[in-house]
DNA sequence: GACTAATTACTGGTCAGACCAATGCACCAC
DNA sequence: GTGGTGCATTGGTCTGACCAGTAATTAGTC
């Protein structure tokens, strides 16, 4: 592949330029969170500059905290926690329940307006690897048998950051991907009990199976609608589960037992 | 003058070594603020270490904004000392314009929603609140003669924070908190332009006042309609003036060329 | 066949030396 | 003095080599 030479930005040194570009691509998804970069060698030829150049454009990448370097091993994009992940207010949220159908109330809003732009907007690699994605989680989800929860709850989690991804909004993937760790992070014993269930489980299917054909087939407000909807139930789901839970508590069992 | 090895620290590689000593250096008062380091090759030498290797280490300095380079004449250390890092997040957007309007865009969203739930759910007590800070940004705002942008810009935020408060949901009060800090911390110089302008003043006050009443009366599908409005006039004059400023830019000397 | 150890083909980390480009000072002509 | 001019010095970049971890593959062993 040859060097594939980029107008240098005018008062721009050369690992600066480095930066910006890998930056810009990070930016347009085409280098994905936790996704492992080319090997130096590599990103010299595709970018035209000698390898201290390029090395000196990494330092600065990974001075901000954007990539993440292992000797033998390679540089992979760092997963960006946003939006003020560490803030003792996100802490708050944690241990506070009654916090977590606000945060479904925002998580909806998002989710819904990703949906919409990824029908939208999404390409045609997009559209690939959300089907791609789907399919996996859906013929696991059908295998039947005796399904590991945590895994289908990764490959959910992998389907819709897919869709999200797909709107080409940064900012929304990452508010997204933060809100979503810190509900996981709260309230994950519940959500796997929902997989455990076999009326929600149905019910979640046949929404993501919506979902993605509204996504793939481009049409935005049935995207968002379907997105809505899903969150919708999931927040139901959980208020049930929720009054079953208390129910249970009040018969003197503590919440800690279910985590 | 011999090199002067001294242990490395296990873990850490050479190009953090050398910044760790320099640092260290600078913190003894060796070389002082607005000072002139040693030249690199001569740094080299004291150090004992390769140029690429101390390149990347003083390329950390300077992330670190310790030193200030220029070619042709010498690393200096920095007169005004770091000012507080910041999140990862912030550094891959700062850069980049183009996720400006991502960022509005996700903000446009929680902003509509915001002011929705504050007029559905507002109690009293929030809409006391929110006229008190409607009432003392206004009221600033037409006193005419010269005002402080700055002040202004924080009755601004004030008012807004007041309204996303009313929706009682505290992760979205916090998550457009966060955004609206990333936004302003990057754009500030063009919001207090905004501000400069009679046209865009003009409209957003008429703006806030349109979403202050819809608000306290109780209107939410009127009160989101505006919010909307407001935040895609913004994006619209952040746009105009990126036009404007892009074609100063190309018309006239660098900032940097006047450093 | 299954497990373990050596091999090997990567990866990033460092080095040396060369040349380019901007700076700034000393020198010189006017 | 004033304004060039040249040159030594600075940072900026490139090349190619070698060192040092990593991980997958292979060979060897049980």
């Amino acid at each position: 592949m040859p060097a594939e030479h980029q107008a240098l930005t005018p008062g721009q040194r050369m690992p600066e330029h480095v930066a910006t570009r890998l930056e810009r691509l990070i930016l347009d998804g085409v280098f994905r969170p936790g996704q492992l970069l080319p090997s130096e060698r590599r990103l010299c030829d595709r970018l035209g500059v000698s390898r201290a150049s390029l090395r000196e454009g990494l330092r600065i990448l990974r001075s901000k905290g954007i990539i993440d370097t292992r000797q033998g091993h390679g540089s992979t994009v760092a997963t960006l926690l946003p939006v003020g992940s560490q803030s003792p207010l996100m802490h708050l949220f944690k241990d506070h329940p009654r916090t977590l159908f606000d945060l479904l109330e925002v998580r909806a809003l998002l989710e819904g307006e990703s949906a919409r732009l990824a029908a939208s907007r999404g390409t045609s690699v997009d559209r690939v690897l959300i089907t791609r994605r789907y399919r996996e989680m859906a013929d696991y989800a059908e295998s039947a048998d005796t399904i590991d929860v945590e895994r289908l709850a990764r490959l959910d989690h992998a389907f819709h950051l897919a869709v999200s991804q797909a709107s080409h909004n940064p900012v929304l993937v990452h508010t997204l991907q933060s809100l979503t760790d810190l509900l996981l992070s709260s309230v994950f014993a519940s959500v796997k009990h929902l997989y455990h269930l076999p009326a929600p489980r149905a019910m979640i299917n046949q929404q993501h199976a919506q979902l993605h054909e509204a996504v793939i087939s481009g049409e935005a407000e049935q995207a968002e609608q379907v997105a809505l909807e899903h969150l919708t139930s999931i927040t139901q789901l959980l208020r049930d589960l929720e009054e079953e839970h208390e129910r249970l508590e009040r018969s003197s069992m503590r919440l800690e037992e279910w985590l």
